[in-house]
DNA sequence: TATTTTGGTTTATAACATAAACTAGTTTAC
DNA sequence: GTAAACTAGTTTATGTTATAAACCAAAATA
């Protein structure tokens, strides 16, 4: 009746953080931010719980002589993220 | 662009036992144990919760000598599930 | 009459989300 | 050129939450 749900994905800001992923092919961390109007800190406690997952990949580099996070979902990633939509179904679609 | 999910739904437990209420009149705590896979004391914790905030109605009876614990959805509960469920949407189709 | 079962509640603990504080460097204003 | 403010994050601390474990009272069963 009611499948689990993905617990890493059961949270508002890592779902939206997939939610945006899903549609490009990669993001920055500002761009994150700015869209889930989260703070940094969350952002970048949650982004690192998503890449140890293996549900994101995260790559550090500079622009100009500015630190540059660099954001990707993983097709492991892109599973995990339809799965939990499906099974969330069960739960909303009375 | 992603509205907030109310706290109180966005738990699996929780959210399952609005599903279920959503759709009968009236559900038992022994129902609602078994089709959510929960342990007593989990559902009962939970229940509470929903009851503090408005969204069911728990009733204490009993069923000959044997304690029974009823819950309804109210409208407050309605309308908070139907709410909740209209802001995930914003989460999942991407 | 001792044990198990029913129908829960209360309490303790571990996980989680979040904000606040901090780091390291860069740009801007004086 | 140096102080102040800003960028782009990370780390740490704290309060909240979910969950399991322990408990309770009464009833049914062996």
């Amino acid at each position: 009746m009611f499948n689990d749900l993905d617990p890493l994905l059961h949270s508002q800001l890592r779902l939206a953080v997939m939610s945006l992923l899903i549609s490009v092919e990669s993001a920055e961390f500002t761009f994150l931010k700015e869209k889930t109007k989260s703070t940094a800190g969350n952002l970048s406690v949650q982004l690192d719980k998503l890449s140890e997952a293996g549900y994101i990949q995260i790559v550090k580099s500079f622009r100009g002589k500015k630190p540059l996070t660099t954001c990707s979902i993983t097709k492991k990633g892109i599973k995990a993220f339809e799965d939990y939509v499906n099974n969330l179904k069960q739960y909303i679609n009375k």
